[in-house]
DNA sequence: CACGATTTGTTCGTATGTATT
DNA sequence: GAATACATACGAACAAATCGT
């Protein structure tokens, strides 16, 4: 049920909204692997155009909070599973948001950031951001 | 002007017309700290509704490509200086899209990915993703 | 297998607020 | 004050993919 109450006029909603999701992710309230509450359901428990939903659902997902799958659902995010790199010297990376065809080669989920990593030998790997652990070393 | 041509009903247009303006961007045809076009004129040169075109500025910004200056305007992001940051044994990082209060600790540019470094020594460091380049050592 | 219900993705229109020029 | 420009938010519609019956 994630709790109600209503919204401040002065701060956009969907920065409210997406902070009470936020904490009822964070509290446990919503374990990870389990199915989020639907766009329309949110729409109904809050009362709020599905725009403004979509927007605060939309910065979970740029969170790593969690993971959308078109015509599943929505799933809290699983955030045990993360592969460590590690840095050596002579290693660079360097993080921004992907173009299209950096999302493709890299296989990243909608709204994740990526992680170029350029070693020293000059190849490159990339890695989600919400999949990767860098370590130095 | 950009250049035109009629949009590929198969892909969604907002992704079409980020890819034409980024591809304006990086040829040089939009010089960094150029007055960007704004949403009103390519909404009215492309004859396309404003939210898909904010739909493709705001994948832009994400990417670091533009900035966004509210009432201001919209201007082709300068190659801003990268703080190098050194990855030693020990330390960790992780990259995300920050929550509201990360983008204030940090001073996070709006979209901007946060880059958050675990020290070995507990302490951490955040760090804007378009202003920093991690280098192992 | 077919069909409807569910759910997310995209796109249009419209309106109001706020800050800058 | 007026014009410009971005932010937020409402409604509506259709597409596409998935799932249960």
């Amino acid at each position: 049920m994630i709790s109600g109450g209503e919204f401040d006029p002065d701060i956009a909603t969907w920065k409210q909204l997406a902070e009470r999701l936020r904490l009822a992710i964070r509290s446990g309230e919503l374990p990870p692997g389990q199915r989020f509450p639907s766009e329309l359901s949110l729409v109904q428990q809050y009362d709020l155009s599905r725009i403004t939903v979509r927007r605060a659902l939309a910065q979970l997902r740029n969170e790593g909070l969690i993971v959308v799958a078109k015509s599943r659902g929505t799933f809290v995010a699983d955030q045990q599973e993360r592969t460590t790199v590690t840095l050596s010297k002579g290693d660079q990376v360097q993080t921004r948001m992907p173009d299209p065809e950096e999302r493709r080669r890299y296989q990243l989920n909608e709204g994740e950031p990526l992680v170029l990593v350029t070693r020293a030998d000059g190849t490159t790997e990339g890695y989600g951001a919400h999949r990767v652990t860098l370590v130095g070393g």
